[in-house]
DNA sequence: AATGAATGAGGATTCATTCAT
DNA sequence: GATGAATGAATCCTCATTCAT
């Protein structure tokens, strides 16, 4: 089925150059999307939102998974800069956490997502990268908590995420302090990384 | 002879007595569903489930949010019932709580909900729910508890059920469990109330 | 997604009872459309040609092989049934196999379709009919034949469908008479069955 | 010194003498392609397979139908090449005629073309190359032959097509072999021109 | 009051085709 | 002349919701 020709005029082709760039705009409306109407946004309104056609996000993440997959690594990656930072302490860590957790409600569902066995490749790569958070922060983890195993440490990261909700960033600042608080982690005032 | 039988072939019409045991049968299999498929399941399939049509969905649930709420209502109420429960414990209570945690997404999504928009109606009714269960909690919290403090107690909750995950109902136990040990209270036996 | 409300007129609902009146008018209009266009043409075709809603079409056929397979199920079996009349000969048996293959060219596409084993259900399903042709032909076999086995029959039939081709009846019958003649059958003039 | 390396990385820019390269591995590519996924493969697999760029396949074939149209041209040439040949037999050019009809599902879609529309350049180019290869085979055919028509001829290739079915190469060929049989013809060594 | 078929909008995905480099 | 990314129309398919019976 060929398909008819199209009357309309066809719009700017920037070319193979903007493949970067359209791939970064599409990681970014990604998670602005995932975290509005969560995981299950239809995925064309990412690719309006970057302001591409659907081919291209298609062309960038072959699927959901994907996409999904590509906006963790990208807050994994920036959690990961905070704790490589120069004097970084756990507050610096845990802002940039926090930041992305309260930004990104959505991620936590994502944890609740696959029950049936589907979508279990986010699953498995979600474990992956709660290491890599988990590494990043034991790293600076102040002295005197109780959260002396691996396991402790990602599923206190996970609870804590549960805290973080709330209209205003103070707000959900406050929250996570009195999470890690209740789960004896002692932390000083976060700031956001490089804030 | 009151036949209770609901896996029979059509029940054709048993008169205006079967509509109070069609919307148990719904929100049972409602629960169910939500559990096994998370909230965006289709709605068909509880139809399905309870062995009725569609329209008798409609009839009593208009839309998919008056359906979750009834499923977290019934969830509340149970958790209500065991804390009026004779000689009910802290423990009880929340062995009741857990349980609903481990075994509905439904229950879960509750303490996620989201922000903006569609599902704001669910938020709403999430906040009065949650305050019950805290109602419900608190009436049984011993001294000295390091939840001594009403949002604490909401917090923790809201903490346990981010650690509710995994693919069947023993692990997303387990790991419920273990969560409410990193907070410092000893859950007692996670069942269904009355079960 | 819930989908948002429509404001448009919602067109009539002639109830249940329109589901065989529908389905009966699915396999005509599939008919037609797959030998218009093929066996890939757009489901969407079928529907519209149908008068019904894409629903429909999906509920009485999950996919596109099941509507393949409901045409050639119907076409047999009027095979059969021009078999099975009193007094059938093996031209009145020929006019209606060859009335179908003349009509719905797109099935002898059937056979070269699946090369890569997709579709192979089709593939599987035509065998079974193809023997069911079979059976309907050869109890109407005029003597002094050279198809003693059943495969030669089957392979006789599948070749002399391609010779059914032309812009009229008439040209379509005499390259069947044709073609079954190279084949060392004899066969008087063809009528359509009931014609 | 010239490379054939055609699987190599990127050819980069040869100059315009990798034009008729190209244009060969295209064809070869679209014989390959349209025999393993039918006539409805996606353009882009062939020019994945012919290893350039999207924009070369479309320099050298506007449509799909200039793509098969090269194919078909290309498969008839073959056959009128084994015709030309010194000391050919009809046994030869039937074998050539029969690999390619085994080989190529674009050969025998040659056979079935659609009727209306879209793909009609298609039909009327293949008319004249039917002719061709008609003529081809009756400079060759055998005196006493049955298909000493030349109508019958056309046609007994045309039925001997449409028994060409099965998921292999081997069996294709098989029962070209038996079609022929059927038809009062043996067939020489089945093989590619030159093969 | 219940049933379940029908409707059709919306979201997913694929490819033909163009065009900046 | 070649490359391959971008575009977006078209198709597939799934449900929410209505409504004749």
């Amino acid at each position: 089925m060929e398909h008819t020709e199209q009357e309309g005029r066809r719009p700017a082709n920037d070319g193979p150059k903007a493949a970067a760039r359209n791939r970064a705009a599409l990681v970014i409306a990604a998670r602005e999307i995932f975290a509005e109407h969560g995981l299950e946004a239809p995925l064309s309104a990412i690719a309006r939102r970057a302001g591409v056609g659907q081919g291209v996000l298609y062309r960038h993440f072959p699927d959901r998974t994907a996409a999904v997959a590509a906006v963790l690594e990208e807050n994994v990656r920036q959690v990961e800069q905070a704790a490589d930072a120069e004097g970084a302490t756990f507050a610096d860590v845990l802002g940039v956490l926090t930041w992305h957790l309260a930004e990104s409600a959505a991620f936590i569902g994502l944890l609740h997502a696959d029950r049936a066995g589907s979508r279990s490749g986010i699953r498995a790569h979600a474990l992956v990268l709660s290491e890599r958070v988990e590494r990043a922060l034991r790293s600076h983890l102040p002295d005197g908590h109780r959260l002396s195993d691996a396991n402790d440490l990602v599923l206190a990261v996970a609870m804590v995420s549960a805290a973080v909700i709330g209209p205003t960033r103070e707000e959900r600042e406050l929250r996570a302090l009195a999470a890690w608080r209740l789960l004896g982690v002692e932390v000083g005032p976060v700031r956001a990384f490089g804030g």
